[in-house]
DNA sequence: GAGCCAATAGTCAGGGTTGACTAATCAGAG
DNA sequence: CTCTGATTAGTCAACCCTGACTATTGGCTC
């Protein structure tokens, strides 16, 4: 108990990492950053909204990540605070994507807690959903293929889309998941779907 | 807009479709939900703490798809409430069951918003954290596969650890996904390190 | 037979997140 | 010149979640 456990980040919404990553290259006001993000994301990568960028923004100031720098105003609009990166907030920033980028995070994608429930349903219907997962799946990963080739043959350089190929990457993966574990059900050697059916029946009356 | 948007759930949290998965097979008090979820997932799957699923159990009262059935007393200890599902609560824990196995969702995994902003970072450092990043992923890997042949192994039917070999198969996605990445960042030929590193010198001062 | 830890059973304050709301300005249609 | 809708800029109440807290019983050790 010597070893100081990893402490928790003050402020732990990711969007609040975008935030600081922004503010590098200069102070910002939120609406800005809103527009930036809009712009550079869309929410693909980072969930926010608009209500949800100022929460971050304060929660920022108290922990003492960023400092309001001056309150400027522009014809009849309301005022816009600028806020600036403070020493903590840059260290952070560094830390916080370092983190990030070296330590696999456990997550909980809502499909784990689906499959870790899916003994609920008969196998037969769960064949047929998986079925239209994989549809589904298909669908997905060629939305996602067109925007990166559309973005990229506009120009712009791939490691900005590095995290759309990785989008892409967990796609297939999923993919040949489904495909395999309908098999494991369906086949009609060893597949689960008898043991499975029986299960089923004692569960459910 | 004729076609109804699909409405949100009144209850989101995860953890109270698997109360209601559990409440298919007969009444249950809170305590005993929290230690069967502590026996069969152990929040590997679906996150919950001990207080959390108070919390849902209260909410999906209120929604109308668990009712209090009987409240007993053994010994000195607290009372306990004994919970049933509803018409409404079946009905939701298969809907809901069924949506998520078929529907496949947009997640915010914490690497995506990683990738999404690793621009910030030096090309040198970026390639030094997903060495490591692979590293921990091997030993993750390795601890998800002892964890399933163990049990399996003690007898417990693979159908029920099927959550265990998706998470599997999203480790050998990203490790081979964070292997090409740094291929395409180092390579001698046309790796993107130098582009990377001049337009981090612009970015950073 | 006193002391201590683990398990049982549940509550609650504080903080975080969501989505709806206000309100002004500007560009373009008619 | 007036109306409409999009954009700019920000606030706020309601809900949700986390982690810490209370309190009793049972089993084990010394």
């Amino acid at each position: 108990m010597t070893e100081k456990k990893a402490k928790k980040r003050k402020v732990s919404n990711l969007l609040a990492l975008a935030v600081l990553s922004y503010l590098v290259q200069g102070p910002r006001h939120p609406y800005e950053l809103s527009r930036m993000l809009r712009e550079n994301d869309d929410g693909r990568s980072i969930k926010f909204t608009h209500g949800s960028l100022y929460m971050v923004v304060q929660q920022l100031a108290k922990a003492g990540f960023v400092a309001e720098q001056e309150t400027t105003r522009e014809g009849g609009r309301p005022e816009r605070t600028v806020y600036a990166l403070t020493d903590a907030g840059r260290k952070e920033q560094r830390d916080w994507l370092r983190e990030l980028v070296e330590e696999p995070q456990h997550e909980y994608p809502r499909f784990v807690a689906a499959l870790s429930l899916i003994g609920a349903l008969h196998p037969d219907e769960a064949v047929g959903l998986l079925r239209r997962r994989l549809e589904r799946l298909d669908e997905q990963g060629a939305e996602v293929r067109a925007m990166i080739d559309g973005t990229v043959s506009a120009g712009v350089h791939p490691l900005f889309l590095v995290e759309e190929e990785y989008r892409l990457a967990l796609l297939a993966a999923d993919r040949a998941f489904t495909e395999r574990f309908i098999t494991q059900i369906t086949d009609p050697e060893d597949g689960w779907a008898p043991a499975w059916a029986r299960f089923h029946e004692r569960q459910d009356p």
